[in-house]
DNA sequence: CGGTCTCTTGACGGAGTTCAAAGCTAGTGG
DNA sequence: CCACTAGCTTTGAACTCCGTCAAGAGACCG
């Protein structure tokens, strides 16, 4: 079972190493705090009125983050495959409820991060606080795009602008998600890809 | 002047405060990095096609970032008031050209930062690295919301959620560029607010 | 092979856009 | 101090894109 976590963290040492070199030691302390979990397809990590108190790494498979409104109509968030983080930032912040639900799509493997032992973490390796702050730094940035996208575009430009960005994930996923993530009906990105192929 | 670049910076040092605290000596280091500048009314800070290089934190007064499409029409990413940040991420990380205009609202007093002076400044006070990385944090958790709003409400939906989170910004800011905020045209948001009051 | 999930297609209605014009407000200069 | 202008908001009417509802057809899995 060590041998397992072992190998799992890899993906996170990876993406570290681009910002920031630990050595074998640092990673030795980061394999006490995180957490591993396997969630089948269908299964939920988070539920609207839980709050949000870890930090969600995917090493296999795929998650999504969404909301249900009264009428039962999902709104996504974002999608979380292999190498990506997922959670409800403002819940993990502010220790609020979540409005979220975070759900896995594909069978996945994540590791968890409490939000104390994240603290922790960090002030025992001090290079991991530059290493989270340029992920928030490009998580911002693809936002900021993404929310400019969402309000200038209409159905076919978001998807187009979808499809150049992440091609991969457009695959993966069923087409009503897709949607979902556009903010538009299932029934109007098909009549846009009936266009556009 | 210096003097007055002094006074200026009080605005950042308290926001410091709240996350980490700084000795008188460190916050003379900073002072040596940021660059003071008035912005009049509808003068501009970046243009598209330029890189964002700098990090923006407005004193007094209020910015706009927004981007216009070929037919002209404006698309509001963001308003920063007193004590907010402001600039386009993804250029500055990436180095690509921006999309965004950056423009004076109101008159306007701005402290700039370099981004390889954010860097030295961050590599002589490690403790703001601590400060940047809850920044991003917590402006991430800020746009996660804003983006599920926009994708699950209606004009009224998003316009009450608005006036709900940022009264202040609603006062001061024509209504014209609210209704490009939220990304509908004035004359919807017009029709809405006659509804609702 | 039957059920669930998914995508497509059609018809209709409604929210929002577009275009145009008029009313309102505040600032400016004579 | 008033008149004029420029920017802003409102209102109306026509149009359009998209959401909604409903039905049917594949595709996949147990």
């Amino acid at each position: 079972m060590a041998i397992r976590i072992d190998q799992m963290l890899e993906l996170f040492f990876q993406s570290v190493s681009k910002r920031v070199a630990l050595t074998p030691e640092e990673e030795d302390i980061c394999r006490e705090f995180f957490v591993a979990k396997k969630i089948r397809k269908r299964q939920f990590i988070l539920r609207p009125g839980e709050v949000c108190d870890t930090t969600i790494f995917v090493e296999k498979g795929l998650l999504r983050s969404y909301t249900v409104d009264e009428r039962g109509h999902e709104y996504i968030l974002q999608f979380a495959p292999e190498g990506w983080w997922i959670g409800d930032l403002y819940s993990f912040t502010s220790g609020e409820a979540s409005i979220y639900n975070i759900e896995a799509v594909e069978d996945t493997e994540i590791q968890q991060l409490g939000k104390e032992d994240e603290e922790e973490m960090i002030a025992r390796i001090p290079k991991l606080e530059r290493f989270f702050r340029i992920k928030f730094l490009n998580a911002c940035a693809a936002l900021q795009r993404r929310m400019t996208l969402n309000i200038s575009e209409n159905t076919a430009g978001k998807y187009a602008a979808l499809v150049r960005s992440y091609p991969d994930i457009v695959q993966r996923v069923p087409q009503h998600m897709i949607a979902s993530y556009l903010g538009v009906s299932p029934e109007a990105l098909s009549r846009v890809r009936k266009q556009t192929v």
